[in-house]
DNA sequence: TAAAAATACTCCATAGGTATTTTAT
DNA sequence: ATAAAATACCTATGGAGTATTTTTA
């Protein structure tokens, strides 16, 4: 008796077709037929009649199914409250990142750490790079992907991953429309272009 | 979460100590420790506050004792219904054995099965040979352990297994009390002695 | 200072994977 | 003819073992 092989019994009878149980279990075909076989042999009697694509349960497995949820349902009970108690106890990991990268970079982040760290929570804090910068010395942030304004600043360490070309769109009339080589020279020397806080995310 | 680990974590609780638990669950100390260390790390939280002998729980291990318990009292209702059905199905097997070996020889014989046959049914069929032998020929038997009166008639095969001494014992002044050489020959020429059905198991 | 639990390894059983065949519509 | 399940075989994680050290009444 094993819980997972229970939790494999459940999602068969659910969705009636081994190869799509399996792909919601994140096993193989051959492998949830395996432990689906040894339960059988545990439980001393078939339990599931296969045929073609439209499972059903025989006897044996209509009781069975009644004991097999039973006990599902108390572990579901237990696995809530450990995550509950871990969301209490463990402390987040806590990432900060500007605007810009937040909803392109964060979720392939979060997959990468998940892989490693399937158990951990994580909180995304949005913000401008300074301010990232100042909860990363305050200890509010345990890491995080900003610009390199002002990087590596006392007590932070910083580390260049990528970099992103700032693009300049004009109306073809402006003022500096001639030559190409013009164009950024004359910006640079006649106007001054300011990121507002609000205007350019970092 | 699994099942092994939560009846190991109960049989701890139950013992307070996990020299003791070990023993019934029939794993080794360090095994069980090991156990115990690993559903912790599930828990995310330690269960249990070891204290030279007296284990006690801690505030998480009481919370969690609920749970565990109450998927433990599901998975022995669902266990009592698989081996009821299979008691339903699966047909003993069933072995013969003369009063003499009975008591001695056979809870060996269904120790050894057991370590092949961990899910068979066993029944033992006391009775002397004869009966024994007509019920092996009949099928109501699959095997007997019985003394070599009339063995491998039609229809059975038998093997030889080991012998037993006869002892004769005699009260000090029985009339063949003479020489050692004498006695075994003088009962043999002057009487008879059978075993009546009763008297003697086999 | 002894009994109990933890640590450090070693081994092997089995869950799970891939490749392939069999079955049933 | 084709999709689904079973079979055959392989790999590797982790459960359990033995030997030993570290705790703590």
């Amino acid at each position: 008796m094993d819980i997972q092989r229970i939790r494999y019994f459940l999602e068969v009878v659910r969705q009636k077709n081994f190869t799509r149980a399996a792909k919601l279990c994140r096993i193989s075909q051959p492998s949830l037929s395996q432990q689906i076989m040894k339960l059988e042999g545990e439980v001393g009697g078939s339990l599931l009649l296969r045929k073609r694509g439209n499972i059903e349960l025989t006897e044996h497995g209509q009781i069975f199914l009644q004991f097999a949820s039973a006990i599902m349902a108390e572990v579901q009970t237990a696995e809530e409250f450990i995550r509950d108690s871990q969301g209490k106890t463990k402390k987040a990991i806590r990432i900060g990142a500007i605007p810009t990268v937040a909803p392109y970079l964060i979720p392939k982040v979060f997959k990468l750490i998940k892989t490693k760290l399937p158990d951990a929570r994580l909180e995304l804090v949005e913000g401008v790079t300074p301010t990232l910068a100042d909860a990363l010395r305050n200890g509010h942030l345990d890491f995080a992907l900003l610009s390199p304004h002002s990087a590596s600043e006392n007590g932070t360490e910083s580390l260049l991953l990528l970099e992103d070309p700032l693009i300049l769109t004009l109306p073809k009339d402006h003022s500096s429309e001639k030559k190409k080589k013009d164009k950024y020279c004359s910006i640079k020397q006649r106007e001054s272009l300011t990121a507002g806080t609000d205007a350019l995310p970092f």
